[in-house]
DNA sequence: TTAGGGTTAG
C-alpha cells in the first residue's frame, strides 16, 4: 500500500496531465477518476482500482505513467504484472519486460505465455525457447505460441515436429499450422491438414482460402469460400471477405466480385478499410479503375494502405499521371506514405519516363529515411534505369545495404538495355560470387545483355546454362532472345534453324526478332518468310508489316512497298507514326517527323538547320536509304533531318543548359541516319545524348554510340 | 488491453 501523499501527487500528476481544458474528460477518463474519488473516500485501495488507472495509461501509450503507479503498489498481482509485460513487449522493450518478469514472486501460465510471446514479438526465439523449457505447467496456448514463434522464424521443420508432439491440440493450433504451411508454400500439406482437422471454425477456411490465393490458386481459394458458404455453418466476418475479394482480383474475376461487392454492400460492411481496399485493388485488375476510384471517394477514413491501393491500381492501368496526382493528394491531406507507398509510386515515374519526377519523390523517400529499404531501392535502380539514367541506378544499386533477387534483376536488365554489357556480366558474376541463384528474368537481362553487345558465344554458354537449371521454365522470351543474338550477328541461316528446332511452337514475338534482324542485314528472302509466319500467327500485328515495308523501301522495291501498304488498308491495319518525346518539369514535349506545332518550332528548326550545316562540314552525308518515302532524293534529305528524333533533341537543346545531358524517348526504333547524325551531334555540341527507342537505350558521346553501331 | 490462430496496398 503506498503513502497518501504519494497517491495524491499521483491523482495531482494525472490531473495535470490529463488536463480536462486542454483536452476534454473523456468518458473512460470520467470512470477512472470516479473510481479513483471512490478509493479517497474510503481511505483504502482496491487493486481493482489500482487496474483500471494503470490500463487507462496504458490504453494510452502512457507507458511511463503506468510504470509509476504499478511501482506504487506494494504487491501487486499477476495480472497487473502479465499486463505491463505484454505492453513492454508491445512496445519492443524487452529488457523492462523481462526485469518485471524476474522479479515476479509467482507467476502463472498467462504471464509465461505472455513473456514468450514478448520475446517472440522482439524478435528473440532463443529465449522464448527457454521460457517454454521452463514452463511448469503449459498449456495449449503455450504451444501454440511456441509453434508460431518457430514459423515466424522460418523455422517450419521444427514447427511441424512440434505440431505432432503436442499433447491436445485446439482450433487454433490447427490453424496456426495451416497457416504455416501456407506461408512456406506447402499447399498440399495445409490442404491435409484442413481436411483432417476435427472442426473447422472461420479463421481455418479463412486461412486456407488466402492461402490457396496467395499460392496462386484463386480459383480454388474462390471455390472453397464457395464451400463455406453453402455449408451454411461458417458466418464469414471482413477477413474471409476480404481474402475472397483478393482472389476476385488476382484471377481476375469481375462477375463474382461485382456479386460479392453487392452482398457486402448489404451487409453494410464497404466501409471496412480492409474490405474497401480489396474492393479499390479488385477493380484496378479489372480495368474499371474508375469504381476503384468511386469506392475510395465514398470511404471517409483513408489509411495509407486504401492511398496505396488506389495509386498501385492507377499504376497497373497504365494512368501514371493520375497516380502521381493521388500521390500528391496524399501528402497534401497529411497521410505519412511508407514502402509500398514509395514502391507503387515510382513505379509510375517510371511509366512516364519522368526523371524529374522520380527524384522529387526519391527525395521524399529520403527524408523518410525509406530509400534504404530494398522493395524501394529495387523500385529507384527501375525507375532511374528506365528514365535513361543507368549511372545512378548503378550508384543506388551499390548502396544498397540489402538485396534481393529482383535488384539484382532490375539492375542486370537495366545495364542490358543501355547497352552496358560488360557491367550487367560483371552484376552477374558478383550475384552468384554471393550465392543468389538466378532465375528467368536474370536470363533475359543476361542474353538481352549478349544480343545488344554481340557476344554469341557468351550467350549460347548462358543459354545452356538456362537449359541445364531444372528450376527455370525456359519461355518463349528466351527463345526470343537467341534468335535476336542470331539475328544481331549476322547469323540469320542459324537463327531461322534454332526456331526450327525449338521444343515448343515459335509465336510471333520469335518470328518477329528474326524479322527484324532481316531489316538490319537486309536479307528480303528470310524476311518474307519471317514475315509469312507472323501474318499467319497474328494477322494484326502492324510491326511484320512495317518492318518489311520499311525492307523494301530500303532496297528501293517500290511496288512491293505498295503492295504491303495495300495488304494494310485492306485489313485495317495503322502504322504508328514516329513519335519522340523529353520529359521535362513534369510536361511531355511531343514531336513528330516534320512537326512545326510546338511553340518554340521556330528556335528548334533554326538549332537544326545551324547542326545541319555543322554536320556537312564534317563530312556528313545523309543515308537515303532510311527515308522510307518514294520521293526525290533532294526531299528525301529534308525528311531525315527532320525526324521526330532530332526535333526532339533540339528542343533539348534550346531548353537545357550547356553540359547537361539531353534525354530522349522514341516510340519506335531510332533510325539509321539520325544514329549517325545524332554520334556527330553529340561531339559538336559536347554533351551526351541519350535516346531509348522501342527496343533499347543509346549513350551518344563524342561521336559514338553504346549501342556500337548496332540495334 | 494479462497469453495463441485468419484480412487490405507492394
Amino acid at each position: 500500500m503506498p503513502s497518501f501523499p504519494a497517491f495524491f501527487r499521483n491523482i495531482l500528476l494525472s490531473w495535470i496531465v490529463f488536463s480536462p481544458s486542454r483536452f476534454g474528460l473523456s468518458s473512460t477518463l470520467k470512470k477512472s477518476f470516479s473510481s479513483f474519488m471512490g478509493i479517497v473516500n474510503y481511505a483504502g485501495m482496491g487493486t481493482l482500482s489500482w487496474k483500471s488507472m494503470i490500463s487507462y495509461h496504458i490504453q494510452n501509450e502512457r507507458l511511463e505513467e503506468a510504470r509509476r503507479l504499478f511501482d506504487e503498489i506494494t504487491s501487486p498481482d499477476v495480472y497487473l504484472y502479465t499486463m505491463m509485460i505484454a505492453r513492454y513487449s508491445r512496445s519492443q522493450r524487452l529488457d523492462d519486460a523481462l526485469e518485471l518478469f524476474c522479479k515476479m514472486p509467482v507467476r502463472d501460465v498467462a504471464s509465461w505465455n505472455s513473456m514468450m510471446k514478448g520475446c517472440l514479438d522482439c524478435g528473440n526465439l532463443v529465449i522464448a525457447r527457454k521460457l517454454f523449457d521452463e514452463i511448469p505447467e503449459r498449456n495449449v496456448i503455450s504451444w501454440t505460441t511456441i509453434l508460431n514463434g518457430f514459423l515466424q522464424f522460418g523455422k517450419i521443420e521444427m514447427a511441424e515436429v512440434l505440431f505432432h508432439k503436442m499433447p491436445w491440440r485446439d482450433t487454433a493450433a490447427w490453424n496456426s499450422m495451416i497457416f504455416g504451411y501456407c506461408s512456406n508454400g506447402r499447399i498440399e500439406d495445409a490442404l491435409k491438414l484442413f481436411e483432417e482437422m476435427p472442426s473447422r471454425n472461420v479463421i481455418s477456411w479463412t486461412t486456407m482460402i488466402g492461402g490457396l490465393d496467395q499460392y496462386g490458386m484463386s480459383g480454388e481459394a474462390l471455390s472453397l469460400f464457395q464451400e463455406m458458404q453453402d455449408s451454411g455453418l461458417i458466418i464469414p466476418t471482413a477477413s474471409t471477405y476480404s481474402s475472397a475479394l483478393t482472389a476476385c482480383a488476382n484471377i481476375p474475376a469481375l462477375d463474382q466480385g461485382v456479386q460479392l461487392h453487392a452482398h457486402l454492400v448489404k451487409l453494410g460492411y464497404v466501409f471496412d478499410a480492409f474490405i474497401s481496399t480489396s474492393l479499390i485493388t479488385f477493380y484496378a485488375n479489372c480495368k474499371q479503375i474508375e469504381n476503384s476510384h468511386k469506392i475510395f471517394q465514398e470511404n471517409l477514413h483513408m489509411n495509407v494502405v486504401m492511398w496505396t491501393a488506389l495509386i498501385t491500381g492507377y499504376g497497373l492501368n497504365s494512368k501514371y499521371e493520375e497516380a502521381l496526382v493521388v500521390f500528391n493528394d496524399m501528402i497534401k491531406v497529411g497521410i505519412v506514405p511508407n514502402q509500398s507507398t514509395f514502391t507503387s509510386t515510382l513505379y509510375s515515374c517510371s511509366g512516364l519516363e519522368a526523371l524529374d519526377r522520380g527524384k522529387m519523390i526519391h527525395a521524399q523517400a529520403v527524408k523518410l529515411g525509406l530509400d534504404f529499404d530494398v522493395f524501394v531501392g529495387n523500385s529507384l535502380v527501375v525507375m532511374y534505369s528506365k528514365c535513361g539514367n543507368i549511372d545512378d541506378a548503378v550508384v543506388l544499386f551499390n548502396k544498397m545495404s540489402k538485396r534481393n533477387i529482383v535488384s539484382w534483376n532490375s539492375i542486370i536488365v537495366g545495364c542490358a538495355q543501355h547497352g552496358y554489357a560488360i557491367q550487367a556480366l560483371k552484376f552477374f558474376d558478383q550475384m552468384v560470387h554471393e550465392e543468389i541463384h538466378p532465375d528467368e528474368i536474370t536470363y533475359i537481362g543476361l542474353l538481352t545483355a549478349c544480343s545488344h553487345s554481340r557476344m554469341l558465344d557468351k550467350a549460347m554458354h548462358f543459354f545452356e546454362k538456362l537449359n541445364q537449371d531444372k528450376s527455370i521454365v525456359v519461355k518463349l522470351e528466351h527463345y526470343a532472345c537467341m534468335v535476336d543474338v542470331f539475328g544481331r550477328c549476322g547469323k540469320l541461316e542459324e537463327a531461322e534453324e534454332f526456331i526450327r528446332n525449338m521444343p515448343v511452337k515459335a509465336n510471333s514475338m520469335v518470328w518477329l526478332a528474326l524479322l527484324s534482324a532481316c531489316r538490319v542485314h537486309a536479307n528480303l528472302e528470310v524476311a518474307k518468310r519471317a514475315a509469312q509466319y507472323v501474318f499467319d500467327l497474328e494477322p494484326h500485328n502492324s510491326a511484320a508489316y512495317i518492318l518489311l515495308s520499311n525492307l523494301c523501301a530500303s532496297a528501293s522495291r517500290w511496288n512491293d512497298v505498295s503492295q504491303i501498304r495495300g495488304m494494310m488498308k485492306q485489313k485495317g491495319i495503322v502504322k504508328n507514326p514516329g513519335c519522340s518525346w523529353v520529359t521535362m518539369k513534369g510536361s511531355r514535349h511531343e514531336f513528330l517527323c516534320g512537326d512545326r506545332s510546338h511553340p518554340l518550332s521556330e528556335k528548334i528548326y533554326q538549332k537544326m538547320d545551324f547542326l545541319g550545316g555543322k554536320l556537312k562540314e564534317l563530312g556528313y552525308v545523309p543515308d537515303r536509304s532510311f527515308a522510307l518515302h518514294d520521293v526525290e532524293d533532294e526531299q528525301k534529305e529534308v525528311i531525315l533531318s527532320y525526324h521526330s528524333e532530332r526535333l526532339a533533341i533540339g528542343f533539348g537543346l534550346v531548353t537545357t543548359v550547356e553540359g547537361s545531358t539531353i534525354r530522349v524517348m522514341k516510340n519506335l526504333r531510332v533510325c539509321g541516319d539520325c544514329h549517325s547524325a545524332i554520334k556527330l551531334i553529340a561531339k559538336i555540341i559536347g554533351r551526351e545524348i541519350i535516346v531509348r527507342d522501342s527496343s533499347r537505350f543509346h549513350h551518344f558521346r563524342n561521336g559514338n554510340c553504346s549501342c556500337g553501331d548496332y540495334w
